[in-house]
RNA sequence: UGCCUCGUGGUGUAAUGGUAGCACGAGAGAUUCUGGAUCUCUUUGUCAAGGUUCGAGUCCUUGCGAGGCAGCCA
């Protein structure tokens, strides 16, 4: 039975299109997807696109899902990664697609390497069928004669010569790159990848998962289709760089006369995402330099840093879902990750009043050591949410930038003689501009209006701004890193040096005065910073340092009605 | 250069031979105790030229453009 039905939001796609095809026309008993990163970095919002796609269809088609470590290559995968990558994805998929992961027995994920045995059973038998033999030539040959098409010397040796070398490399008689097992294919083919690929290659390496157990390893091309034969994947889904493989990825089932049904691999464009990179060289070159604080750094796009930023994994789930799948190589604007996550937090995140930037203000007509408990909603989205109460006093801190000495056209916050209305309070006015010796303004003086407060006898007057503000003898400090874009330009690794594209301003760290409520902040819970943007804790909080970040700042028509 | 793939508003996508639609963005207005949210409206598109057909974004041909591959990386 298909989840499909009981899922409208599921979205519909060509691929998804051909695994409906293949449960109508009956092919496989059950769709069986699988997600395969390389143990050699972290996951970033491009895997999700996978994640989202894999676990997506399983969900939707009854089926299940297999993490699987694509680890052939012992000289770059580490268990550190392995452990991210299996965080991340458990994550992602929590309260979601949890049922349709298929983990071994052990409750650990699937690994490419546990297959070495047969995979080394699998290249022997090629062997015997003449499908494949043992090359002496040294890579940069082996390069020449493919672009020549050339067939080389080695190509005829005699099935018994290639089993016994083909053990001995095994048994580490041969020196890194001395020989490789190659595929006998078609050297005029006019497919590069089917001009004799190579399947094994010597490297006397440990690797993290079998140790010290191989000295061969065998290649993507050779493992990655046999591994998911053995794991019994009906749909193999990667991305469009892997087109050019397919027929050899067929042409080794094939060539071992596999039972039917073999799984089949289907090619979907990569994520571009604008005002950021993608490729893992590139994060990792931002990490090893320290240009960012790690792999969680809240401004990568790693799924690690989104998490750390705030951004939760249905906003994840929910973007993937929206950019759709495609053979067509596209950028994607980042306001429609902005947006998604805009979208969900305007309906879950708590209303708090915060001030991160303070200009003090005294309500010069309020009494002295008078303090007021005022009624204040925490989420206009949703009433169940309730309300809570947030003191008012005769000082308080507003932010800077809601008061202008000289105001621009349409300014219509507070201004010398102007009013503005102090959310859930009152309307005030301001009389007096305290500056210090260097000019800078140090204070505000204003009057309230106490017929205007909140549910008062003149508080309908209508006064075109509100703002958002807090007690000063109550605030609570809290540090607030200010994240914003890393790079200036939509497409930093377009040409040059992306490094040099590197936003400046990409962080701003404050200290902010906060109502009262936020020193019990859960780190569980969104917030909204009224009029200002959604903020969740770091993992630095501790009791007596509260840290937020900025996950995403509100939309702000504002700045851009004033840079007109 | 060879091989493979892909071209639908600014962006991401839908339309499976039958009214080119949705979302994001942008612009205008309404409303608002968040310049948020919400609501209304507007704008802009089938790469080009032929062909098949009653009818083509869809099928065919050619051209143009873009991306991928040409590691003993994945």
């Amino acid at each position: 039975m298909s989840d499909a039905a009981i899922d409208p939001t599921a979205p519909s796609d060509f691929i998804r299109d051909i695994v409906a095809e293949d449960v109508r026309s009956g092919k496989h008993a059950r769709i069986h997807t699988r997600f395969p990163p390389e143990p050699n970095g972290y996951l970033h919002i491009g895997h999700t696109k996978a994640v989202c796609l894999n676990f997506g269809i399983a969900r939707e088609f009854g089926g299940i899902c297999n993490v699987r470590m694509d680890d052939t290559n012992p000289a770059r995968e580490e268990v550190e990664f392995v452990d991210a990558i299996m965080a991340d994805v458990r994550w992602l998929i929590a309260g979601w697609a949890d049922k349709n992961l298929n983990l071994k027995e052990d409750a650990t994920p699937f690994y490419a390497s546990d297959y070495f045995p047969q995979i080394y059973q699998f290249a022997q038998e090629l062997v015997r069928k003449g499908k494949a033999y043992v090359c002496d030539m040294t890579a940069e040959e082996t390069d020449e004669f493919r672009r020549l098409g050339k067939e080389g010397p080695f190509r005829n040796r005699a099935v018994e010569e290639n089993l016994d070398l083909l053990a001995r490399m095994k048994a580490g008689e041969f020196p890194d790159g001395a020989r490789t097992l190659r595929a006998k294919i078609d050297m005029q083919a006019p497919n590069i990848w089917l001009r004799d690929p190579v399947l094994y290659r010597i490297r006397h390496a440990a690797h993290h998962h079998t140790g010290d157990e191989w000295c061969i390893y065998p290649l993507y091309d050779f493992a990655h289709g046999l591994s998911d034969y053995l794991e019994g994947i009906t749909h193999s889904l990667c991305t469009l760089e892997f087109e050019v493989h397919r027929p050899l990825y067929d042409w080794i089932l094939e060539a071992l006369d596999l039972p039917r049904p073999l799984p089949h691999q289907y090619e979907f464009a990569r994520l571009n995402l604008t005002y950021t990179v993608m490729s893992k060289r590139k994060l990792k070159q931002l990490v090893d330099e320290g240009l960012v604080s790690g792999w969680d750094d809240p401004r990568l796009p790693t799924i690690s840093g989104m998490r750390r930023r705030g951004v939760t994994a249905s906003v994840l789930r929910d973007f993937a879902y929206r950019i759709g799948i495609t053979k067509y190589p596209s950028l994607t604007e980042v306001d429609a990750l902005e947006y998604a996550m805009r979208n969900e937090f305007n309906q879950i995140a708590l209303r708090r009043l915060a001030v991160l930037h303070p200009l003090k203000v005294v309500i010069t007509n309020y009494a002295e050591g008078k303090t007021e408990e005022l009624e204040a909603t925490n989420n206009p989205e949703n009433p169940a949410a309730g309300t809570r109460k947030i003191p008012f006093s005769r000082e308080l801190f507003i932010e800077r930038a809601d008061f202008m000495e000289t105001p621009v056209p349409k300014y219509f916050r507070l201004k010398p003689g102007g009013e503005v209305r102090l959310k859930y309070a009152y309307i005030i006015k301001c009389d007096e501009v305290v500056k210090d010796a260097a000019g800078e303004i140090t204070e505000l003086r204003c009057t309230a209006d106490f017929e205007s407060k909140t549910g008062g006898a003149t508080s309908n007057r209508k006064i075109k701004g509100t703002i958002h503000w807090v007690s000063a003898p109550h605030a609570v400090d809290v540090e607030v890193r200010l994240y914003d874009r890393l790079f200036t330009v939509p497409e930093p690794d377009a040409d040059g040096d992306f490094k040099s594209f590197i936003n400046p301003h990409s962080l701003e760290v404050v200290t902010a005065k906060c109502e009262p409520s936020l020193g019990e902040a859960d780190p569980a819970l969104r917030y909204q910073f009224e009029r200002m943007a959604y903020f969740a804790l770091d993992p630095d909080s501790r009791p007596e340092k509260l840290v937020f970040n900025r996950t995403i700042t509100l939309r702000d028509t504002w700045a851009k009605e004033a840079k007109k």
